[in-house]
RNA sequence: GCCGACGUAGCUCAAUCGGCAGAGCACCCGCCUUGUAAGCGGGCGGUUACGAGUUCGAUUCUCGUCGUCGGCUCCA
């Protein structure tokens, strides 16, 4: 894992802890890494955003301090002057560009211009060429300190760079418009004919960007300092590597993650879609699909089961009322739909699950000797989001989380959660993944409850993680208002990080709703409340489990298990027979009857990614045997068809990963 | 929501300058009866996303709507 993604996970976080209510697992981003690489990138989004409080300041501190790493190395430099590069070529190309700030970012640069002409592909191209030129050129990049005044001659027509001067000049920000803690000097950076307002560092000279290390990817919009009230800049970006070897490695994991890309899988297995007319961000669950989707279900529910949980069902819309108590009325509004009129009252599709678990503890008076309850249950929920964020199953408008809520008393929260985390390792552990990382996060500033609980109820995360051997990062401040969290991540096989757990304390909603239980002093007290979802959407994780198998799923997981077939059609017959019995034995059988030769059946077989092809002609027929095919190219003849399915139900009985 | 690109058969994609919309796969019907990743032939399949406009004529040009993709912003 490159330690630079680490600061992107600042702003998995809650960044609007002032409004933050409740859970919100399934809907970040943090998948995808890969493809967005950008948005992992240090010194690009997320310092850009002028901090305001304690709270993101100390995340951009975080930031940087593992910034600091990459922003020393040669690599880092590389990019950097590559950028200068680009802006040169640009500007020759387009004289009348403005150019703006061009950072290094995960796995190369990007450069900003503000310019009327729509660059294209074709542009790129000859970007890029002019790029070449320049580095043959062996231009040297020399530093030189100014005064303000200077630096406002040097770029009079560049007003982008004026203003980043004035920044400057007042002492209080940098470039990316975070705050400073003294006064920066100011400084350019010349290179052939390029000139650039820089504090570095940059390469020696521009043969250190070797011309076959890198390449633009591709143009984009993105608001100047990336506040959508500013202007809409067209944005480059383009990867750069210290040798050729390295970027066509990049390059290749790209079209590696484009393989497994799950809208990709998902239409060619078969597995999901959305449809126009449903509208977008909302998930047709198609029967093979579906299928690993209840399999899931299946098993997390019977764990919850065992695991102390009581299961529960909600209702998916509730009266304005509710959500005026819960406060998800004034914090949440814009993310929830319009509401419908129901005999003259307003209801809301549910966002949250939280309020009806709530009212289904209020039912009774609890006594103390009733808790911990825990509550769970796969709830649909609802959440506008922008038209421009709906990304495949990873952000959608509609879906279903693992949700639960444990309400319980102070002296047993220590060890709800370490249960809770216990338990969240082991549901992830079954469906296949085995990396993790923790994220722990504290107290902000502002917050509800008395520091006493949260103090409490931290030491408890942080003892939880600690006892599960996690590595973790401690968020300082990154909490919600409402209560400290643990966030779980998992690599998968690509190594993408994935936010998919999260256990939260809530020390908001038990007041708003004003739960309590009756003590052994016979008084009221108010319970802790605990949210937790593990898999976080079960649209999302089902992303990711595609994304990480790469559509080819653990023989228990396999929407087919095996498909039968036949190589001539005397032997359907008994296709048909050891289908029947293999699916007496419990397994998802197909016989491929279609009047294909074997070679094609196979090769369908094998694009479907199922685990097991049984392929049967007159040998097989003959002895009773069958011959197997798995689907990793290995195969084994004649076995009886007794011994494939006690091999069968052995892998799918460990949930194995092997054949 | 914003910037840009895109939207043609179920899927993947063609279609010169504005001039009868095409291929492969899939599907259906035949033939072949197959030994570990595509056998052969034929057929069906289209309001070119939707709606306006320009034009003798629009897949092609213009505008609007919807959607998809890459980013930006957002993600309680």
């Amino acid at each position: 894992m490159n330690p630079i993604l680490a600061p992107c996970s600042g702003e998995n976080f809650c960044l609007r802890q002032e409004v933050a209510m409740t859970p919100h697992t399934g809907q970040r981003h943090g998948g995808r890494l890969l493809q967005r690489a950008d948005a992992a990138s240090p010194g690009s989004q997320k310092p850009i955003k002028a901090a305001t409080n304690l709270q993101s300041r100390k995340e951009a501190r975080m930031s940087q301090q593992v910034q600091e790493k990459y922003e020393e190395s040669h690599l880092y430099k590389i990019r950097h002057s590559a950028a200068h590069v680009m802006a040169q070529a640009v500007v020759e190309l387009f004289p009348e560009a403005k150019y703006t700030i061009g950072p290094p970012v995960e796995n190369g640069f990007y450069y900003d211009f503000d310019l009327s002409h729509h660059l294209t592909p074709e542009d790129l191209e000859a970007i890029e060429k002019r790029m070449r030129q320049i580095v043959q050129g062996k231009h040297e990049f020399k530093k030189t300190v100014i005064s303000a005044e200077e630096a406002k001659k040097i770029f009079a027509n560049q007003p982008y760079k004026l203003e980043l001067i004035e920044g400057l000049e007042k002492g209080g920000f940098d470039e990316y418009g975070n705050p400073l803690d003294e006064k920066p000097e100011i400084s350019i950076y010349q290179h052939d004919t390029f000139t650039d307002l820089c504090r570095g560092p940059h390469v020696e000279n521009t043969k250190e960007i070797k011309q076959d290390a890198f390449k633009l990817m591709s143009v984009a919009g993105a608001y100047w300092r990336g506040d959508e009230k500013n202007k809409m800049l067209q944005r480059i970006y383009g990867t750069a590597w210290e040798k050729a070897e390295d970027l066509k490695q990049y390059l290749w994991k790209l079209e590696e993650a484009k393989k497994r890309d799950h809208r990709r899988l998902g239409k060619e297995l078969d597995l999901f879609s959305v449809s126009e007319d449903v509208g977008p961000g909302l998930i047709l669950w198609h029967p093979k699909g579906a299928m690993i989707r209840v399999l899931v279900e299946d098993f997390s529910r019977n764990a919850h089961l065992q695991g102390g949980y009581e299961w529960v069902f909600s209702p998916h819309i509730g009266r304005a009322h509710l959500w005026q108590t819960s406060g998800h009325l004034d914090f949440y509004k814009e993310s929830m739909y319009s509401p419908m009129d129901i005999e003259g009252e307003d209801y809301y599709a549910k966002p949250m699950n939280c309020p009806f678990h709530i009212q289904i503890f209020k039912h009774h008076t609890r006594s103390y000797r009733d808790l911990p309850r825990r509550y769970a249950e796969y709830g649909t929920v609802y959440r506008y989001e922008r038209s421009g964020v709906l990304h495949g199953l990873t952000r959608v408008r509609g879906f279903t989380q693992d949700d639960a809520h444990i309400f319980c008393r102070p002296d047993q929260v220590e060890a709800e959660i370490s249960r809770a985390l216990e338990f969240s390792l082991y549901v992830l552990r079954s469906m296949g993944l085995t990396d993790f990382k923790a994220y722990l996060s504290t107290k902000p500033e502002k917050s509800v409850g008395d520091p006493a609980k949260w103090e409490k109820a931290t030491e408890a995360l942080r003892r939880a993680i600690e006892a599960h051997n996690l590595p973790y990062e401690l968020d300082e401040g990154g909490g919600a208002f409402y209560g400290p969290k643990i966030d779980l991540k998992v690599m998968d096989a690509l190594d993408r990080e994935w936010q998919l757990s999260t256990i939260q304390f809530d020390f908001n909603l038990p007041e708003r709703f004003g739960l309590e239980y009756i003590g052994e002093d016979g008084q009221a007290h108010q319970p802790y409340m605990v949210h937790r979802a593990l898999l976080g959407s079960m649209e999302r994780f089902f992303g990711v489990l595609i994304e990480h198998f790469g559509g080819a799923f653990p023989v228990w997981m396999a929407p087919v298990q095996v498909v039968v077939i036949p190589i001539a059609d005397r032997h359907l017959e008994y296709a048909r027979a050891v289908a029947d019995n293999l699916r007496a034995a419990g397994l998802r059988v197909e016989v491929d009857e279609r009047p294909e030769r074997m070679n094609a059946k196979i090769r369908d077989a094998q694009n479907q990614k199922v685990p097991y092809m049984l392929v049967l002609g007159d040998h097989e027929m003959n002895a009773g045997q069958v011959s197997v095919r798995v689907r990793d190219g290995s195969q084994q003849n004649n076995i009886p068809s007794g011994e494939f399915i006690a091999r069968a139900k052995d892998r799918i009985a460990r949930r194995a990963a092997e054949l």
